[in-house]
DNA sequence: CGGTGTTCTTTGATCGATCAAATAGGGCGG
DNA sequence: CCGCCCTATTTGATCGATCAAAGAACACCG
């Protein structure tokens, strides 16, 4: 590893000084052409690239996005972030940011973290991926001014409208209308739901989808949606177990679609394949089963991200022209017919 | 976000010099006691933190540990990575490292890659995760000179035990003998293995802990042992497809030793629960289906990583003592028994 | 008391880039 | 031909830390 050429040996080479070949990086336009062209041989001819931790000290700007990996690796849907970073670090990639990972045990240290990543020039803005109601993480972050996007709603009700608080969702909502009406479609009437006990708010956006499709496109009364609408709690090690009652809806449901392909497993363990099963996220495990699944878009919440944290880091909220709320992005999800 | 104090700011308080400042943080044995004190008295005062970027472009270490994502996010065993990244990014941040994502969609894209991390000061030295024989990533590093450690052995004769190559890896072979003698102790007799084409050295490495132990330990003969030995190729989107010809050895076996989980689903899937089956990366179907299944210790694994990437980052290879092979690893999985 | 180490601390230079302001080179109207 | 403006380029200072070497303080000894 010899020495790396700088600005100045391009300078020289090029037969200007530092400034314009810097200007040739930054600011190419107000770089006459012929000069900009014999700069730009220079810098192909040395294979000089700048140093980025030099440029970071003087502008003050790390161009990083800094990721937290949630230690939560049990649940079937655990490749999902994986997913996630993958498109986040692509597009990333293309835009000319890079993402730092990060762990913290807990939201104290993760707020530790936040201050050595800032201070430290590291990050210049964050991506937050398990948020929940009344998160102290994102509170640390506006009041200290930190650019941050989540990846998932704030279910608490004022906060959601925030201007401060730039996010990106998967409509789950949505998702289940798509699955419900597919199962449907292809001849299904009395089409069940497996989720999560009330409460958590991705899980009851989901159950909306499929009440609110079940009363507007079929008869059922009031207290037959209820005996079809499942709750359990899941639990990643217990082979399915939770998932048992769905075989003790009477008489069995033409149908069921899932909250999560988790949970679609476990019904197909306790039905086999009789009844169609739709699951949710569109894992390996649905994939490998055969299960249609409802896909979350997780490169057009990488771009969402993406563009309102550039956006907010220009200064102006806000990527695309023409989208109503330019703090928030809400991506519609796709059905996998399988 | 006011101006971050400095070094300077520091000593002014402490009523010291800068570089005392810098002594107390980087070489605090040669500062006295008393001085030392009050310096950090001073650091914590003013919530005083060194701006990394300015250190690197001084240093000329970036303390920062690049990682691909691979774009593989198809197969059961994609959490894998994700568990991995995870132990890496958690002891690397205890060992005062970050660790960088990068994306590449092919081999000369990464290594262009290389070529921008490195340059920029960004990234002092790799971890690689899918290599393959022949790998042109890992003959580059070496021509320049850039430290990396890869998970996973390089399959070719001569590479395995190259110095310049530091590698760790997870002994399959010992793993499906823990696997092989589980189901044997288990009172099995005609254990079946079901894996993948002879050619990948992973494969052909876990193909053999089974294969020794049968051999070993039971009296069947070479023509019954191949009648179990099972090849498939394996295509997740197949619904379990390809592990169908588990189903048609006659007489069936006693239980089923897997390469992997996503093999273990597809022979549950064709057998149900009537025979004993053994998965291998302990993923969340394995723990979902109630499965044994080999697990591989990510979190020594990346332990194994940073230990060698530390050492050869210190000029010296390797990490613990008494080790005797001081550049290169192999964790010993364990059984997870359901 | 001067010389000679030791130990601890300070000073000046430097890493490689960008910022801010100054300078050169035209073009053009008066 | 001068003055003015505009554009293209250069110069000096700076970001925040560490390196290398010089300087101060003190003890010990002949």
């Amino acid at each position: 590893m010899r020495r790396q050429p700088t600005v100045t040996d391009v300078a020289s080479v090029a037969g200007v000084s530092r400034q314009t070949v810097s200007n040739v990086l930054n600011t190419p336009h107000i770089v006459r052409a012929e000069t900009r062209e014999r700069v730009e041989q220079a810098i192909a001819q040395l294979h000089y690239r700048p140093h980025a931790s030099a440029r970071r000290l003087r502008t003050r700007q790390s161009e990083t996005i800094g990721v937290r990996l949630d230690p939560e690796t049990d649940g079937i849907s655990g490749s999902l972030l994986d997913r996630f970073l993958h498109a986040l670090a692509e597009r990333a990639g293309r835009a000319g940011f890079r993402v730092l990972l990060y762990t913290a045990a807990d939201e104290p240290a993760e707020i530790e973290q936040f201050g050595r990543l800032v201070d430290g020039a590291d990050v210049d803005a964050f991506v937050l991926t398990s948020t929940h109601h009344g998160d102290t993480r994102i509170d640390w972050l506006i009041e200290h001014e930190v650019p941050f996007v989540t990846f998932g709603r704030p279910w608490g009700v004022a906060d959601m409208t925030d201007p401060e608080h730039l996010w990106v969702d998967v409509d789950g909502r949505h998702g289940l209308t798509l699955a419900t009406e597919h199962v449907l479609a292809a001849g299904a009437r009395r089409v069940a739901f497996l989720g999560w006990p009330a409460g958590s708010g991705t899980g009851d956006d989901r159950r909306a989808g499929w009440r609110s499709t079940m009363e507007a496109r079929t008869d059922l009364s009031r207290d037959e949606l209820d005996a079809l609408d499942l709750a359990v709690e899941e639990d990643p090690s217990d082979g399915g177990v939770a998932a048992r009652p769905v075989a003790t809806i009477d008489p069995p449901p033409d149908a069921i679609v899932c909250a999560s392909d988790s949970l679609a497993l476990g019904a197909r363990l306790a039905l086999g394949d009789r009844v169609p099963i739709v699951g949710y996220d569109d894992t390996p495990v649905a994939r490998a089963l055969g299960l249609s699944s409802v896909e979350q878009r997780l490169d057009e919440v990488a771009e969402g991200v993406l563009d309102l944290l550039i956006g907010a880091h220009r200064g102006r909220a806000g990527g695309a022209e023409g989208v109503d709320d330019p703090q928030h992005r809400l991506v519609k999800p796709r059905l996998v017919v399988r």
